[in-house]
DNA sequence: AACCGTTTAAAACAATCGTTTGAAATGCTG
DNA sequence: CAGCATTTCAAACGATTGTTTTAAACGGTT
């Protein structure tokens, strides 16, 4: 009784569908605490690489050298510190990427940039591999803080990307089309990241080096792109492939 | 000691690398038995829903309607009953397609063929849904099982997609590039079974519900590929951004 | 009916999970 | 140094996991 957490436990039901700060709160809220730090710093690849059902708490604690209790104590429970890692997450993207309007650059640049960096971080687990594995992880098995970093990480990157191929198609294509050809583009890298393992043994291995490495898959998918949206192809293709598709399928 | 279990469990090391039959043994392995062939069938469907590893013996065996020890008799463990669970998915595979030669068709039909099959079957979890959903969790977090899926399931649907590009692509494209579109292929279709959750938040709800069904996602795929792989379109864009990518990127 | 191998059933097993406890250690203010 | 809040620690809690145990029920053969 005697004791006081810093941060309650997320055991009470949520109030705002997120247990996020809602923006109008005190700031330099995280305490400089050496221990809390470490676990938050420890936590963060430990999820990256094994999911947060997977992660025990245990192993946190172990990886940063502290207490098992300190997670209870510091962030109320498992998911307090899971809902920490994420929000560094966030904090440290908008301090290195403020605004991302980069306009003044050749959008097939810019869009070659945006496939390039999203691939290469989702690649390997270096220093910023592994928020981007995270945030993979988290669209494959959703936790409760989902909805939260597809509105506030994963929108504003979606809204860049239709931003550049808008650019691009100059204007001859509809919103709705522009969104797909951005979820085919988003579609490609993350099965390349997620499907490694299955690419590895389909590819033969001298193909698997010099012709799937991470640069040849960036210019294979920005290509790809290129060539669908430049003027006329989709349109022209869209009224074929739905006769073939009407006679095969029978709902909807 | 006076019970003799049919099967014996996986606890020993593998001699194979994979616990499945060679090919060369005892026909008719399977036998007939209700508690058995309702374990069997029941696990499939939960196999695929939640993944191996959320998947509590006690809740196949309540759904099921058995005793939890129904899986350790008949199957050894919890992984050799989703090793029956792969073989079954196998051998009712190659009953319905036992020969995938479909040559006479209009590559382009069937080209929208096999991705329509692709990913309706991904979407839904009806009767044929959970054993594609199956396979997707398989690569999203694979088990000691997946390599064998890989070779025995996947291989081959993946180079009758393969030849099915050649065909189209009237043999202007090399063997890697052809790997690249059908990997972009299945990525696709990949991306749309699960990362539905959060393309339905990023996607406003009319649109979602007109422009994103399994048809119109079908017809955006097969639209975009082939428009990348008509003639000339991939070679001339590759150069380009070749010189794009290589001032923003460092390594290699 | 008696036998016997096969199958089922309830219960318990050991291990591990996230979380909590209560006391000891620490840090800071007076 | 005394006093007190904060933080750390080892230990244990209750719940749940996959698996095993032991006996009862079943099914076919003699």
């Amino acid at each position: 009784m005697t004791k006081s957490p810093p941060k309650t436990a997320s055991t009470t039901l949520e109030q705002d569908s997120s247990g996020f700060p809602s923006g109008d709160e005190d700031h330099a809220r995280p305490r400089r605490n050496p221990t809390r730090d470490r676990l938050l710093a420890a936590a963060g690849p430990i999820f990256a690489q094994s999911g947060f059902d997977h992660v025990t708490v245990r192993e946190l604690a172990s990886q940063a050298e502290v207490n098992v209790a300190a997670v209870g104590y510091h962030f109320g429970d498992k998911l307090g510190l899971y809902r920490a890692v994420i929000e560094s997450i966030r904090s440290r993207k908008d301090r290195r990427f403020p605004t991302p309007d980069n306009a003044v650059l050749d959008p097939r640049k810019r869009l070659t940039q945006i496939v390039s960096n999203l691939l290469s971080r989702m690649a390997s687990s270096d220093e910023t591999g592994w928020e981007t594995q995270l945030l993979l992880r988290e669209i494959q098995r959703p936790t409760p803080v989902f909805e939260h970093i597809v509105r506030v990480i994963f929108r504003p990157q979606f809204e860049h990307l239709i931003e550049t191929l808008r650019e691009l198609s100059q204007s001859e294509l509809q919103a709705h089309q522009l969104e797909q050809v951005a979820l085919s583009i988003v579609g490609q890298c993350t099965y390349h990241a997620t499907g490694s393992g299955m690419i590895s043994i389909l590819i033969s291995p001298e193909n698997l080096e010099t012709k799937f490495n991470t640069n040849s898959i960036v210019v294979h998918i920005v290509a790809t792109t290129l060539a669908s949206i430049q003027s006329g192809t989709i349109q022209d293709y869209e009224p074929v492939i739905t006769d073939f598709l009407e006679p095969i399928t029978e709902n909807r």
